[in-house]
DNA sequence: TCAAAAGTGTTGTTGTTACACCCATGG
DNA sequence: CCATGGGTGTAACAACAACACTTTTGA
């Protein structure tokens, strides 16, 4: 912010938006939400919901509107990180405008209205999109790409899982979202003592869930803590994209 | 990208900068390049070095840009990564500019020349700013604290530790980095043997070093592996600032 | 032969994996 | 009484911390 100021066409003010990348676990599969959009460019193709940046607030307060404009959701019920930014030249043919993606996990959300200039507004499997490549609109495809590697990542290292179940929870439930966010099918009783035996990750409420079958399931809340001491880490090949083998792969050799 | 654009007084343009948090181990101390300030405003503070985003480039092209134009360094020798996007609309007096902090971690670089707009610049030891906060330009305190914890999180789970060390390094030069980065004291034994039973991190060259006293030490290049696979946590509580305890803690129970 | 740093071996502990087994409920 | 998930127990194994010990050099 110093130099070069003398040459002043070789820098210039640029637009800057927020794009969100907001998943969330829906019939047995890890969901993005997308717009279809309703203007130049890319009209008719699907995105991720964003827009500009205003004058007055941060990139965080930006992201946090825009949630609220294009689901309805009160941000502060939600996890909501930065991702990064990205910055190709060429990445917005109307000019310059730079982005900075936002992860964002909740459970299971409202369908969402099309806002004015989106023609619609759904949430998509994140597998059909990320075995077929090149559908969406703008660089969003490697936008997305990143957002799943993050938040797998979060998984293992951070309590954000349990973002994404609507409270109270069982253990039942938060293992169903690792393994539709990792794709794998993980062992129900060592799951169930890692996460139980990490502190402050789970409050039990003293309630039980009846469920149609089967032994009822204790419910628990979120506790407090938001780093998972120790991590439960993913055992290497969770590289693939695919939930279809989360059933078939438990308990083989 | 597509909202509101009828309201164009909501959202205008902004100036984007990329900040450089560049990072060497030097004298036994972690160390970060900072340069005084020649112009309005923070004339004569110490600051970030970093610069105006052009119009033509990517964000990681004026990071590698400024990198040069400040220290003359070649960016392709040293680990460059992106930190994240600092938005506060009156973090700059000046107006609304966001910026973009990079991470750069390098080996023991040449002292830099002061730019053209820059009175001064210095390798500063980060232990020194990090306890006396307050100290920096703009929210580049901020910038520094989340680059140091970013550091020593890299410093587990990749091999970037050894972008630290010219080439050919020891094991105990390796051992150096974490230890200073760190803040705490390393058990040899254990160290070694985890570096060097991880995959593709070390390449021995066969070669030796004949230090003035005690036992010459195999020398080693820098493997292909950027993941460090296990990875090498600390153990916890390296959470301070200091190196003073480097010595202190070693075998403490 | 001593100091210093490199490097090896060993032991107890902790966390993980794989799996056997029991529990509570609705049909 | 059986299918279905919830939940406990356990033995084999891998990683790790702590630390005793050996090796190789210059002085």
């Amino acid at each position: 912010m110093i130099k070069k100021s003398r040459r002043a066409a070789e820098h210039s003010s640029m637009y800057v938006t927020v794009d969100l990348v907001i998943f969330t676990v829906l019939q047995d599969a890890l969901q993005v939400l997308l717009i279809e959009r309703g203007n130049e460019p890319y009209l008719g193709r699907w995105a991720l919901p964003g827009g500009y940046v205003r004058d007055a607030e941060t990139l965080d307060e930006a992201a946090l509107r825009e949630l609220d404009e294009e689901t309805g959701i009160d941000g502060r019920r939600l996890h909501l990180e930065q991702l990064r930014a990205y910055s190709d030249p060429h990445r917005d043919p109307r000019g310059r405008i730079i982005t900075v993606a936002y992860l964002a996990l909740g459970p299971e959300l409202p369908l969402p209205t099309a806002g004015t200039d989106a023609r619609a507004a759904r949430w998509i499997p994140v597998t059909s999109l990320v075995d077929s490549q090149g559908t969406l609109a703008f660089d969003h495809d490697v936008i997305l790409r990143d957002a799943l590697e993050q938040a797998r990542s979060r998984l293992e290292y951070s309590t954000v899982a349990a973002a994404f179940c609507p409270e109270p929870f069982t253990v039942g439930d938060l293992r169903h979202v690792y393994e539709v966010i990792w794709g794998v099918a993980l062992d129900p009783s060592n799951f169930r003592r890692k996460v139980t035996h990490a502190e402050s990750f789970l409050v039990p409420t003293g309630e039980r869930r009846y469920p149609e079958v089967g032994r009822p399931a204790a419910l628990y809340r979120r506790g407090a803590a938001r780093l998972l001491i120790p991590p439960l880490l993913r055992s290497s090949d969770v590289t693939g994209t695919g939930t279809s083998r989360v059933a078939a792969v438990r308990r083989e050799r």
